[in-house]
DNA sequence: CAGGATATTTGACCTGCATCAATGCACCTG
DNA sequence: CAGGTGCATTGATGCAGGTCAAATATCCTG
């Protein structure tokens, strides 16, 4: 067997040369992080061979456990930029696992006041809302074209029945949202709008840089309307505060473009005592 | 077998003479709501003879599924006025069903500004904030005496493989705390210090009226700097309101006691769209 | 590439709530 | 029951951020 393509390697794949059937030559595709030869169905949609799969799935399962868990997965699906994934009293049936693309989450009120509650990124998990009512609570917005796993909750019950590890992994990614949740209504009740805008900034370039992007540049994929609407303020004063932080060459902005020259100036201003 | 002290029937319990052996007679306890006669131990802790079982526990079990189900409380645990339950960094076990007394969850900030994130009366759930990192990330304080079920999470999560009606019970629990807090975070970030407390009392009074109390009369177990920090406004501003409301005859308030003698007042001042 | 729609920035002004301060009320304890 | 303590109320004043308005910048589409 002969590995072609060497410099595919450090993705995770390998192509390899085989004798098929009838003496033909056959190319196998084989995923080295799952130890796992890629059929027609694994390529289809799988987990196991998902880059991101650190992100939504447990870690530490072996061969055996990888593939029964691409049964989760029923089928991916694309949402546009500006379409919902769900929108509130939407049946319940599934999580998303966001593949690609990024997505906010809204509530409103019944006159019609928006509060966007989150901002989710490739490997994030969304619609555990729905779980109490069997309907979405919330809607879901793709804010750039984007890819989604749909895992059908009645496949992940079952699964997690099966896997403790699975069934833990759910639990703490719930708990997870509270956690996020809880911070959230703490910068809305107690901090400022300077301390609201650092915490945001440093939270999203965090996040970014944990799926490999710079730890300093990021272009917005919010309106100052949206990000005003997660942090509890107004437009203009999420435009003001992006200058006045621009002026003080805490970051440097232009239009979605921003770029944090004095990360520990933003940490300092989130929470004055981080740096004694 | 004869019923004696028919008048305990509404209670949910009778209790029966029966002949027991060596020709006695003996009184059997028996669980009218579980079907179950009780034993000394569903007498000590069980879930299967507690009226605030509707509350905490899926509805629609059989015996044998009760029965098992009181395996997952441990113990219970009292906690006096004024100390904690769990803090933040504790080490998380286990989940908490409130039997009696009235709790108030609290995060904070490095530098500490605190932020009170809920308020939990008999027959919820607390302690899910731990299951992420398996540690607390609030603080939960009782405002009076207390007792609560100690559910150690492993029993929770080792019953809920075995039982589908309970795993998808704790998925909900999970979900209606994630529903909730973004509730709080629409309240927060959009709502004027009016709406935020005319919601904050309809909530208040829905809740104790579910569980048996006056539909318009409470009194409040906790300051008003607790209420002011968990809707985001400083206890001077929560007692204007108040006194607001009062002189528009909409409440009357005598310190920690509240009766509202308009709901639909309130529901206006919250959503002015409801009564059209 | 014109022209319109949408998003962003900036300025001027205003208001809801915070802040500071004093007083009042209820409850506890020696 | 005097005096202390913690909580609640109320008044006076200030300011962070909201509101309104106008100018730019960017993007989309025919």
């Amino acid at each position: 067997m002969q590995v072609k393509y060497p410099a595919l390697l450090q993705s995770g794949f390998a192509i390899y040369q085989q004798a098929g059937k009838h003496g033909k030559l056959c190319l196998i595709i084989y995923n080295l992080q799952a130890r796992l030869p890629m059929t027609p169905e694994t390529i289809k949609v799988a987990c196991s061979n998902c880059n991101l799969r650190e992100l939504c799935m447990p870690v530490g399962l072996n061969r055996d456990e990888l593939q029964k868990l691409d049964d989760v997965v029923a089928n991916r699906r694309k949402v546009a930029q500006g379409e919902p994934l769900y929108r509130n009293g939407d049946p319940f049936t599934s999580l998303y696992a966001i593949r690609t693309g990024f997505f906010k989450t809204s509530v409103s009120s019944e006159d019609g006041r928006e509060q966007v509650t989150g901002f989710q990124m490739a490997g994030e998990i969304i619609g555990l809302d729905g779980i109490t009512s069997d309907r979405h609570n919330c809607n879901a917005v793709a804010l750039e074209d984007a890819e989604v796993c749909v895992m059908p909750f009645a496949n992940i019950e079952h699964l997690s029945r099966e896997f403790p590890v699975l069934q833990r992994h759910v639990h703490k990614i719930m708990s997870r949202e509270i956690v996020r949740d809880q911070g959230v209504m703490l910068l809305l009740g107690n901090m400022r709008a300077e301390e609201r805008l650092a915490a945001f900034l440093l939270n999203l370039v965090q996040r970014l840089h944990a799926r490999g992007f710079s730890r300093s540049e990021m272009v917005l994929r919010m309106t100052r309307d949206e990000i005003g609407s997660y942090l509890g303020m107004k437009l203009e004063t999420v435009s003001r505060t992006f200058s006045k932080f621009s002026e003080e060459n805490i970051i440097e902005v232009k239009q979605r473009w921003v770029k944090i020259l004095q990360p520990e100036a933003l940490k300092k201003i989130f929470n004055p005592d981080s740096c004694n």
